[in-house]
DNA sequence: TGCCAGGCCCTCTTTAGGGCCTT
């Protein structure tokens, strides 16, 4: 299959809550490496940060307070899932959400948050606009990916969100005759207006046979 | 099952409002 070679990594956040600006912390992140075409690699871990779980947050996601209390340091586990990432761009659904917490939970350890996120929900809302919606379950169901686990937990999700930018990889290739669709060229399609895909892959200045440098 | 926030999108819009999506 022809994909480029960049290495592009998945990310989720599990939390408790919505937003760092409201005091919810990270519970569990997930990274799944993508590269060539398929999944190459993946970290997951729990993470303590001494934030409380609420019953619906340990309902919805199944983590609880107890499995916390074992859980490495959350700044150990961010120093290693940023060096597990190193400087390949990210992706996350609806990564508005998971970029607040990245930078948050970084912040916390005195590390830049710089990468650079495409983000499968608007996306979606581009390459799927008949989609029913465009929930991380639904485009699942819809493009018959493999399942991963249990919804709401970080790896699950990690790798349910990779194979969703794989699928969207391949249409995008197959839709424009493309050799690849990079990182870079879905962060112009994710914000293109929606219905003019094509001219922003034309601005974009790939064509087949060509690559990014 | 859903509230909290925030970015994005659509439209009965743009001097705005409401829905979507994430936990």
């Amino acid at each position: 299959m022809p994909t480029t070679p960049e290495t592009i990594a998945v990310i989720d956040f599990e939390t408790t809550g919505l937003a760092p600006a409201t005091g919810a912390r990270a519970t569990e992140i997930a990274a799944v490496l993508v590269s060539g075409g398929q999944i190459v690699d993946h970290y997951a871990s729990l993470m303590r940060s001494g934030a409380w779980v609420s019953p619906f947050i340990e309902r919805l996601t199944g983590i609880s307070n107890a499995m916390l209390e074992s859980a490495p340091p959350a700044g150990q586990v961010m120093r290693e899932v940023a060096a597990f990432i190193g400087s390949s761009p990210l992706v996350a659904h609806n990564a508005a959400f998971d970029r607040s917490f990245w930078c948050a939970e970084l912040q916390r350890v005195g590390r830049d948050a710089h990468h650079r996120f495409a983000c499968t929900m608007l996306l979606s809302r581009r390459l799927y606009p008949d989609s029913a919606n465009h929930r991380l379950g639904t485009l699942a169901a819809l493009h018959r990916l493999p399942a991963s686990g249990r919804a709401h937990r970080a790896l699950a999700d990690a790798r349910v969100t990779a194979q969703l930018l794989l699928q969207m990889q391949r249409d995008v290739m197959s839709r424009y005759a493309l050799p690849q669709a990079p990182h870079a060229l879905l962060m112009s399609l994710q914000r293109a207006a929606r219905d003019n895909l094509a001219a922003c892959v034309a601005r974009h200045g790939l064509r087949e046979g060509e690559s990014i440098a």
